[in-house]
Formats: structure tokens, sequence, C-alpha cells
DNA sequence: TTGTAAGCGTTATCAA
DNA sequence: TTGATAACGCTTACAA
């Protein structure tokens, strides 16, 4: 790859200063506001600065003091816009200190994640948040030896001692359970996470609580995996709706498997939310249009990115401290998807996985695609 | 703020040059490929850096090369999924060839727009690509001779010629419009997207070619401004829906207000597809669902995010170039919101504006809230 | 084929 | 209060 050098020249500090026949040193000082320089030079350096639009370089400075004023973040898939409402909550508060946000989507492989975490290092990022994220492991130890400052969501990392900033998972799913009970429900169905993400282990963990204190039914089979895709919703809404004494109502650990399970259900002649009660996790945006009208417990994603940056900041001021653990409320937020049980069960024509293929083959697909 | 010092000492090339007994320079030669180096020693080099897991520092090269190997990428709004599957796609090739992508949500702001392209430039970004940015105007054109590489996507700069990559929007209208027609529909609605915007200027004139092309009806009540939002789709809906000859189908310039029609149609008694074909812009996420099934015109979202990639890396290979202006396809989605015209207008209730606005009081707000 | 030295733009240290 | 100088880690003329 050739090297453009046709970049204009750079206006340097030296520059200022041999204007002012000052050094450079006494610019710097009182660009960066130290009390030695006379108040009376450092207006005229201001001044001079200001007329010759002149701003320190961030790469010599990068350089000199082995700190970028960037930080990296590393996340499963950029265009999953939970992960963006993070991102914009936490660069809105980074930008407005001066700090420039490096992005990479990891799209879900611990390959991809390794390497982006160390480029980034490499690069003296002055910290590393990881959104979601296959922290662990001998390969992941070795590297946060080497590691700038790390804030984790989402996913704790076991046994290390990371600074982590989360929601309130168990108390949501406790959340939806108490208000489903409620209402009556007593047989709550449940579809899990990925088992290697921390909040969806919560999630559960709620809900095995919920289900034990509020004395609702705790049969195994109403608890079936999923891995937070759609297409791992569906399946798991065939399976529990197919149960003989099917549930009343559904708690999904996300609300993509949330809009499976609705999906699924009118597939299977099952009215929602007459016969069929379903919350969701996290508030998306689809969540909320009438024709979904998911009730779901809303994940505080800006504030959670907020709450990185503004410890993040904290950090760098106040040099070491001890790793930070927080936990921030969730709410839920009830839409046309809940009701209180049907009184007597309708019992529904056969809905064979070969029916839910069938229908999984054709969902996706449009009427006809036209190429102008 | 307190600088951090603690860092591990780094390994530089010099530590490398010492261990081997070889100068500084050597070991930059070999690591960069130069044919100079002796095979033999080059090989000897490598496995040394291996050994000590040695990476050359990208903070000092790149003051030393005035090159960061990092871009620069504005938008709007990172949680918005359409911007975060071009920038995935950029990403997705630039990482590959070892660049990293600063970002900055510039929350549709012209100022912190300039801040943020100024920004990035001062931090000597190699390239800085701008999606749907307000360029253009004065301060910006002043901006531009200062910066490095700059592509476009959605919004050209008037009168500035810079690289551009984007969709046929064009095209995809007269598509919409061909389909409708094709159907049967002589009377089609059109909602504007906002005025700045190149590409929603595309929409519309295509919009408005088909209507000539076709000897549809070219009543200027047909055509409702709006601003890409669902707020601004709702009240163009009404508008559109309330002409007493009203249109039998309407192209919205995005899926938003597309998803607004659908909604305001259901409240005014309106059948979707039976009396009134929708369609829509980009195919978000929400389109696909079964309960929405909103027909659309593409977005090669990703595919725009690697040919801005693809066409980054080329300009760096080859130095300088004419600028370069590329239209990718569009594809018209089909699916459940159209269908051909009624034969005879049913006659509706009345819905007034007061109506609208009851209902759009209400259509976010959740049956409640709770608090865990 | 390898080595020497200058310089990229800053900031920190120490002397004036 | 200001100035000279030495890093920071790398690349690249140019010399050997």
């Amino acid at each position: 790859m050739k090297v453009r050098n046709s970049r204009k020249p750079q206006v340097t500090i030296i520059d200022v200063a041999r204007e002012l026949k000052l050094a450079p040193s006494t610019v710097s000082n009182a660009l960066r506001g130290k009390p030695v320089v006379a108040e009376e030079t450092r207006k005229r350096i201001l001044a001079q600065c200001k007329a010759m639009n002149y701003v320190a370089s961030p790469v010599a400075r990068a350089l000199r003091e082995r700190r970028t004023f960037t930080i990296g973040v590393l996340l499963p898939d950029i265009a999953n816009p939970i992960f963006g409402d993070i991102v914009k909550g936490l660069d809105s508060v980074m930008a407005a200190s001066g700090f420039a946000t490096l992005l990479a989507s990891t799209e879900g492989s611990r390959e991809r994640f390794l390497i982006a975490a160390q480029t980034f290092a490499k690069r003296d990022v002055d910290a590393l948040v990881m959104i979601s994220q296959p922290v662990g492991g001998e390969e992941f130890e070795r590297l946060v030896e080497l590691c700038p400052p790390i804030v984790l969501t989402h996913r704790k990392a076991a046994g290390l001692d990371l600074d982590y900033i989360g929601m309130d998972n168990h108390g949501g799913s406790m959340a939806a359970l108490r208000h489903l009970a409620a209402l009556g429900h007593r047989r709550i169905g449940f579809i899990e996470g990925p088992e290697q993400s921390s909040a969806a282990q919560e999630r559960l963990d709620g809900y095995r609580q919920a289900v034990q204190e509020l004395g609702l039914d705790s049969d195994p089979a109403l608890v079936c995996p999923g891995d937070y895709t759609l297409m791992s919703g569906f399946k798991a809404a065939h399976r529990l709706l197919s149960i003989k004494k099917r549930p009343t109502a559904i708690l999904a650990a996300n609300d993509l498997m949330a809009c499976a399970v609705l999906d699924i259900a009118v597939q299977m002649g099952i009215c929602i939310p007459g016969d069929l009660s379903v919350i969701g996790f996290d508030d998306i945006f689809v969540s909320s249009f009438p024709q979904i009208a998911l009730s779901t417990i809303r994940q505080p994603a800006s504030e959670i990115g907020k709450a990185i940056g503004l410890r993040l900041i904290g950090r760098f001021d106040s040099g070491n401290c001890p790793p930070c653990h927080v936990v921030l409320p969730t709410q839920l937020v009830a839409r046309a998807s809940i009701a209180p049980p049907a009184r007597r069960k309708r019992t529904l024509g056969r809905f064979s996985e070969q029916d839910l293929n069938a229908y999984l083959r054709n969902r996706w697909k449009p009427t006809s695609q036209v190429h102008p």
C-alpha cells in the first residue's frame, strides 16, 4: 500500500512558540493549564494558538503520554439496536470528555473477540468495554494482564475481578412472574438465553426463584433452551406449546424469542393474550408496535452505556480503585400481550414439527422479489 | 485528570534489534517486507519478534508516517440498525485490512457533525465516512480542505466533487409504482423524506417520473411532507387518507413512515391491503414481521458499507484518483401489504385530527409500568 | 546487505 | 517564570 504523504503541513507547537519567541515547553504548559505560566503570557499564547488555528496533535501526545484518549468497544453486533443504544449512551459521555470511540463487531466469534481486544490494546486505547463478549478462559486471562482497564456488561468474567455494569436481570424475571401470578397464572414457561451469558443465567435464576417463592408449577418441561435468536424462539415456543398441559404464560429471556412465541402461537391457533400471555426482555423497538404489543422487562441500555462512561472517567481521574459492580434497575412494560388466563383451556388442532418447519420455511419469504 | 503511567513497559523494535545484534532499521525493513533484507536475516528477525511477542506500535508509526490506519465514521444514530448495517459491512472490510473504525453519532445536529469531523481529522484518521450527514455549506467546504479523503452516502454534497456511494433510490420508487400500477392502482400517494437528503429527493423524483410515465393521477395533494420519523408518518398518513378522493396505495420514503401508515389506516377503519396498499423503503427489521408484513424497497445497507470500504482501500492503494460515484441496485420485496385496489370504495366513519391526536397520545403508552 | 542518524510533535525534567 | 534537552517508538535517507 502506497503512502499518501500529501497531507497539509501541520502547525506545530514549535511554530506557535517561534512566533511568540517563547519555548515550546512554555506553550505546552500554558495550554495544559499549568499554574507555572504567567497569566499575561498564557493569554498571549492562547490568542496566538487561536490565531494560528493550532491544536495539539493527539498522535504525538499519545506517543509521549502513552494515552490516546480513545476507548475500544467490543460488541457482538453493531446492527443490533440494543447494543447500539448502549454505545450511544457511552459515546455521549465519552465524547463530552474528549474521548473517541473505537468499535469492533465480533459477531459472536471468540477468535474475533480476542484479536480485536489485542488490536485495541496494541493501539493504546485507554480502556476496553466488552459488551456481551465471551470473557473468560485461559487466553482471555492472559490478555487481561496486558490490557488497559476493562469494563464488562451483560457477561461477567468468572473468577476475574473486573468492573461490571449490568441490569437487574434477576429482579426483572421476578417482577414478570409476580405480575403474571397476580393475574392468576400458575403454569408459566421460560425460554432461556445462551448459557455463556451471565445475564441470561440471572434471568433464569430469577424465574426459578419466583416459581418457588410464588408456589407456581415447577415442571422442568416448562424451561426450554434458547440462544436469543428468533429461530431458537420458534423451536422453544413450539415445544412449550405442544406440552399436553401447556403453560398459560411464557417468559422469554429476550424480546426476539418472545416475538417468536407470539408468532408460533397464532399459527397454532392460540390466541394472545386470551389463551397465552407472553413477556420478553429488553423492550426492543418492534415490541412497542401496536401489531406486536409485547410486554417486556425493559433493558436500560442507554443508561448502562452512560454508567460505563461515568465509571471510566471516574477511574481515569482517581487512578487505581477496587473493581465496581453496578446493577441498574429494570422496568416491567405491560402491553397487550398479557391477560388473566382463560377459564377453560381450548383444545387445539394438531400442529406437528413438520407443520412448524413448513411455516418457518415460508415465514421470511416475501410474496415476490423484483429486481428493477 | 491524572495520568496513569502504570502500563507495562513496551517491547520496542530496539529491544528486538539488540537481542539480535542488528540495527533497528534492519528489523523495521524486515518487518515491512522490504526486499533489501537478506532472507536469512529476515527469518531470524521474524522468529525473534514472535518470541518476544513484538508488534510495532501503531501510535509511534502514526506519528512518523502521518497515517493512523484508522477511519472515522459519522452517522446520525448508532442505534438505528440501518446505519448499523452499513457500519458492519464497512468495518468487516476495513478490519480485514488492518484499519480500525472510529465512530461518532451526530444525532442529526449540524454542530456535532462539524465538531466530530474536525476532531477526527485532527486525530489523523486516514479517511472520513459520512453517512446521511448535513454535508454542504460554507463551514463544511472549509473543513473539506483540511480533511483526509471523504466518502459520502445517502447525502451528496452539492457542488463538491466527493466520493459518493449510494443506492438506486430513483429506480426503487419507479419499481414500486410500476408494481402498484400493474396491480391496477392509479391514484398513489407519496410521503416525502427530509429535503436535505439527496436520497430522499431521488425517491421523490422517481415517484414523480413514474407517475408521469405511467399516466397515473398526479394530484399535488397526493404528495405529503415527512422527515423519516414515525410521527411525521402519522401526520402524513392521516392527511392522505382524509382526502375526499383518497389514494388506493401509498409509497413512503422509508419504512418507518410506512409503518405509521399501516397503523393509522387501521385506526381509520381502512383495511390493508384490501382498501389500501402500502410500500416503504429500506426493509428494516420490523417490516419482515408477519404482523406487519410491509412491502418495501430494500436498502442494500451492508453492501453499501462494503463498497465504501473497498473504495477506501482502493484509494489508499492508488493515491489520487477522480471521485467515484457508485449506485447500488435495490430490490422490491413484496409482502402482504399490497393487493389490487378494491372495486368500489367503502365510505368511512369520520376520523378527525382530534381523533388522531387522541390515538397518538395513547399509542406508545403501555398498559402499565411497574418498577420492581 | 546492514548501520547511523534525523525527525515526526509532544511533554517532562531540570537548569537558568 | 521561562528555556534547553531528552525522551516516546518508529521509519527512512543516506552512509558504510
